[in-house]
DNA sequence: CCTTTAATGTTAGACACTCTAACTTATATG
DNA sequence: CATATAAGTTAGAGTGTCTAACATTAAAGG
């Protein structure tokens, strides 16, 4: 199963692809796309510097894609799977109903916020297309869904509740807020020396903990 | 100083201007160009579009902006400004120090995302671009003095300290995250029933109470 | 008034971008 | 081997941004 036929071709990957077909352009260009996103910031992405990136012609990526946004939507997908994939990685080694998993969490989330300004922007601005974003979000859903888990979880329920709801909601709110400030360089006009693990730690705490949020 | 002589002219405004200079373009594209961010969003927004609706040529708004950027800058100015007096008209009959203040100040913030969202998003989304948005950066550390001394006034201090800029970043992050989740539509994934009211509340409460925030 | 000057509009067009149509080449399959 | 299909290509239509050169009006000074 490791080598199928067209794998024999004498030069598969060398440096340049110089064949008319390279098999691989579809992901070629979302990495292309990824990459441009994160240089110049989502407005600034065109196709056409796309294409230039991975030596094909403009016309190429339709044979792939549906038109622009769906290379763009290809793209935000990817991060959230990426997102996704660091939190439960982050929490996985965390002892289950610990405050520490709720800030491990967040710390994953402002943390993609900074280390993919672009594909966060992205992620979050592509959501006035209103049209065919349906696995945009599923996964987000998921996200989601997790949140309240591991919140009904610090509770030591394994049920999602009402409350648990809420509480999820306010941290997301939270962590969502801290990165866009981030992003827009508000934090610096704002104090200088903040660290992000403190605020981490407080937003958990002040959400987490106090009376049940009512209905 | 209210009749200037070109007031004087037969036909101020009446329905079209069949004029050749109308004396009012550069407002008028800004108003046209708000609309256009509002009704399709910023990312589809064009400056033709903005001129047919104004009624010039494409060539017109070159003489009174640099650029694209610089009309969508105008628009994203004009909002903050407006969100500044909502927030200031918000609280002043209100009585100093109590916490409805700073509860009014989160409805305006996510109020004003609700009414306006293709403005809100942009305003936020501007900020990837890196060059001269000054103004924009100052009214936005207006607005973020005001929300400080706010805090402060809670405290009952007239000058702001150490932990009131932590608390007002707290605030901020919270309406600021609400209001993007709003706009994302994620609301209605979490919960359905979810009352604003009680969601500000919670905020200002388990933000301005409890333990001082250290440094 | 009348002339000049600057502000503010216009038309024409260069250049970039998105996307489609028609054609070409390679791959896969019977 | 023949042929259908997948995946590239070139050509070009249509839209959009922005500049340059020109036209018209308003403002200001003698």
């Amino acid at each position: 199963m490791s080598e199928t036929s067209w794998m024999m071709k004498n030069e598969p990957e060398p440096q340049k692809r110089a064949q008319y077909h390279h098999g691989d352009l579809k992901q070629q260009l979302i990495e292309a796309t990824r990459q441009l996103v994160e240089e110049k910031g989502p407005d600034h992405f065109s196709v056409s510097e796309a294409c230039r990136r991975a030596g094909v012609s403009t016309a190429a990526p339709y044979k792939h894609f549906k038109d622009k946004g769906e290379m763009l939507r290809a793209v935000a997908l990817g991060g959230m799977e990426r997102k996704m994939e660091q939190m439960l990685a982050a929490v996985e080694p965390l002892a289950p109903g610990s405050i520490d998993r709720i800030i491990a969490l967040g710390r994953v989330y402002v943390g993609f916020a900074i280390a993919e300004p672009g594909v966060f922007r992205l992620m979050f601005g592509l959501s006035e297309d209103h049209d065919e974003y349906e696995d945009l979000v599923k996964t987000g859903d998921t996200m989601a869904f997790s949140v309240q888990q591991e919140v009904a979880l610090y509770r030591g329920s394994d049920t999602v509740e009402e409350p648990d709801i809420r509480r999820a909601f306010l941290l997301w709110s939270f962590v969502h807020g801290v990165s866009f400030l981030l992003l827009d360089g508000k934090v610096t006009h704002m104090d200088m020396a903040f660290d992000l693990e403190s605020v981490l730690s407080e937003i958990a705490y002040r959400v987490m903990d106090g009376p049940d949020i009512p209905d």
